[in-house]
DNA sequence: AGCACA
């Protein structure tokens, strides 16, 4: 609803990025930037003169673009606010993943010309997506499984990194490796008090992000995998 | 500001 009149799509539409990011660099930010709301499966950004500054991040799940476009709006991302939408239409790879429409269909984009004779005056092949779109039923199918055993709300980005489960013989010297191979990494502390747990700094969130989801699941030890997540303001 | 699938 804030996010302009367009309807929930699993693909969000991404503005206001910074142009001089170039664009494998960018997809690249992108797709671990975002993995933290769950499973991507496509990022798409061109650098024509129409389209540079945008990309569309498609996932697999509604519910991870919904909790994107609340949590990341206007996330400072290369120094630029990010601006957040769900994407106007369902994205190619989603499309002949469900198989909604023939993986046929998708040649002919700009030269329909041709097929438009065939269809006649039917001007409305985008509100059929739309209606196999919606019989996702908007929002109702809140915290199922999306791969994360953490059925929590996505907790708002943080430079500080919450880590659980570690074996109690961590020491800060261990997690030190382990985090600062990841750029912008500053420092690990251990909480003496509650083994087990830790918080790893970095110097943003952008930064804390990435390492999070990098080492998300890491097994420090064969019964040891760590859990990682913002920590709370 | 700009909604594609190089």
């Amino acid at each position: 609803m804030l996010s302009g009149d367009i309807p929930p799509n699993q693909t969000i539409y991404i503005k206001n990025l910074n142009e001089k990011i170039k664009k494998e660099e960018l997809k690249r930010s992108l797709y671990c930037l975002f993995s933290q709301y769950g499973k991507i499966l496509d990022v798409v950004a061109l650098k024509t003169p129409k389209l540079r500054g945008q990309a569309w991040v498609a996932f697999l799940e509604v519910t991870s673009a919904s909790n994107a476009v609340r949590q990341m709006q206007n996330f400072p991302f290369y120094d630029k606010p990010m601006r957040i939408q769900y994407a106007k239409t369902k994205s190619d790879c989603i499309a002949d993943a469900d198989g909604s429409l023939g993986p046929k269909e998708k040649k002919k984009k700009q030269d329909d010309k041709a097929e438009r004779k065939k269809r006649g005056d039917e001007g409305q092949q985008s509100a059929t997506e739309n209606g196999a779109t919606a019989e996702n039923g908007g929002r109702t199918q809140a915290s199922s499984r999306q791969g994360n055993p953490n059925a929590h709300e996505a907790a708002a980005p943080n430079s500080i990194l919450f880590i659980e489960n570690l074996p109690h013989e961590t020491t800060s010297a261990m997690l030190e490796l382990l985090f600062k191979q990841y750029p912008g990494f500053r420092e690990v502390r251990l909480i003496e008090a509650k083994p087990g747990i830790a918080f790893v700094e970095f110097e943003d969130d952008i930064h804390s992000s990435m390492a999070m989801t990098a080492l998300q699941g890491f097994r420090i030890t064969p019964q040891n995998s760590m859990a990682i997540s913002f920590a709370k303001k």
